[in-house]
DNA sequence: CGCCGAGTTGAACTGAATCAAGAAACGTGG
DNA sequence: CCACGTTTCTTGATTCAGTTCAACTCGGCG
């Protein structure tokens, strides 16, 4: 326990270099590289981090709070994807093309993220081989994600797909609006509202 | 008209290289690194190229006729992915992750493609970063693809969907069952039949 | 010719959307 | 700290897209 405190306090690791670190193994000398390139940040909630048609160039690791993309559709909210802690977020579309995105990304708590820019992380990526195969990780990591959720749709009712985003998120209703969950899910915020009645008994 | 003749014919480049150069132009030293673990394969109507539940070490160009990637769900085959001339085709759940798939593919007509071993790949990323960077981008395209069938489910009808299909693969419903169809589209067989001889009118 | 698989059509049913109205929660100014 | 307006959530009634089951048609083929 004694140890436990003296070795866990004074150092503080860059928990983005953590979540890097997981993903793919790299040594001091890329950790350095990455390290600094990226940028710590505190932001209040609501903060509209990226905007539909610009041109996304960095991506965002949470390290606290939740970040949620979406876009219009017909002038409505419609939300594409959460992000919580320990997640990657960003306007992908945009980021992996150099095209201008359909994404919008917004804050919906006062968020702690690190941020890197992606032209700076592009000339790592000639220094270090390594580092373009952690791109290329990411991105797999992104596409397995996305097709959980295109089988979320192909089999799952609207209720279940509302169960198992409860497990993943499972204070999810509470921290951000109910439309913005109902969207995520494909239904409407009044059968979003009479499922969670329906489960409540 | 002549000189066209003569120019065509005696060398016929391999067309899967010529779509790996579409995305990232590498040399001659790589090409040739990558045409030595490609193998051209001309397979008949029905072949099952992938069985569910096994692990995909490989994936493949087509260079003609159409593949359909499908898993059962409570016993009935439903389809996820059509992918024809000029496109790749594998059970990318299972490459990229080395978990055995959840997906099978099987060959919707007679078929020529050009199939690469994703082990002996792996040695050539460690050779040549460009051919990292390669896998990245290919990735990074089929999640765009992933994304936009996302978006189609999120936003469009049926017929809508049904629609956009025909854009891309106009004579589809000639080439693979209706039913296959229906179930891409993640409607009934019936209810497509109806949004045809609607179209029809 | 008769069968068989694929596609079509019809009728009843169902999950979910929409529209409309009411109830709760929330924030702000007095 | 309460009264008010605003926003969010719930509930009810109606409508609609799409499903299911069952019967029928059509074309190919042994």
């Amino acid at each position: 326990m004694q140890f436990g405190l003296i070795f866990n306090c004074p150092k503080k690791m860059n928990p983005f270099l953590e979540y890097l670190n997981s993903i793919v193994p790299v040594n001091e000398e890329v950790q350095m590289a990455i390290s600094n390139i990226t940028v710590r940040r505190e932001l209040p909630e609501n903060t509209l981090l990226f905007k539909q048609g610009d041109i996304c160039k960095e991506f965002h690791y949470l390290e606290k709070g939740i970040a949620r993309v979406f876009y219009y559709k017909d002038g409505k909210d419609v939300t594409a994807w959460f992000s919580s802690e320990g997640q990657i977020v960003s306007a992908i579309d945009s980021l992996f093309t150099g095209q201008s995105s359909f994404y919008n990304i917004q804050l919906a708590e006062n968020t702690v993220l690190w941020s890197l820019q992606f032209d700076k992380i592009e000339t790592v990526f000639e220094a270090y081989p390594i580092v373009e195969r952690l791109g290329r990780l990411m991105i797999t990591q992104n596409y397995l994600l996305l097709d959980e959720r295109m089988k979320l749709f192909a089999f799952c009712s609207a209720e279940e797909r509302y169960e198992k985003l409860l497990v993943q998120i499972p204070d999810i209703t509470q921290r951000v609006k109910l439309g913005y969950v109902a969207s995520y899910l494909g239904i409407s915020q009044e059968h979003l509202s009479r499922i969670r009645s329906g489960l409540r008994k």
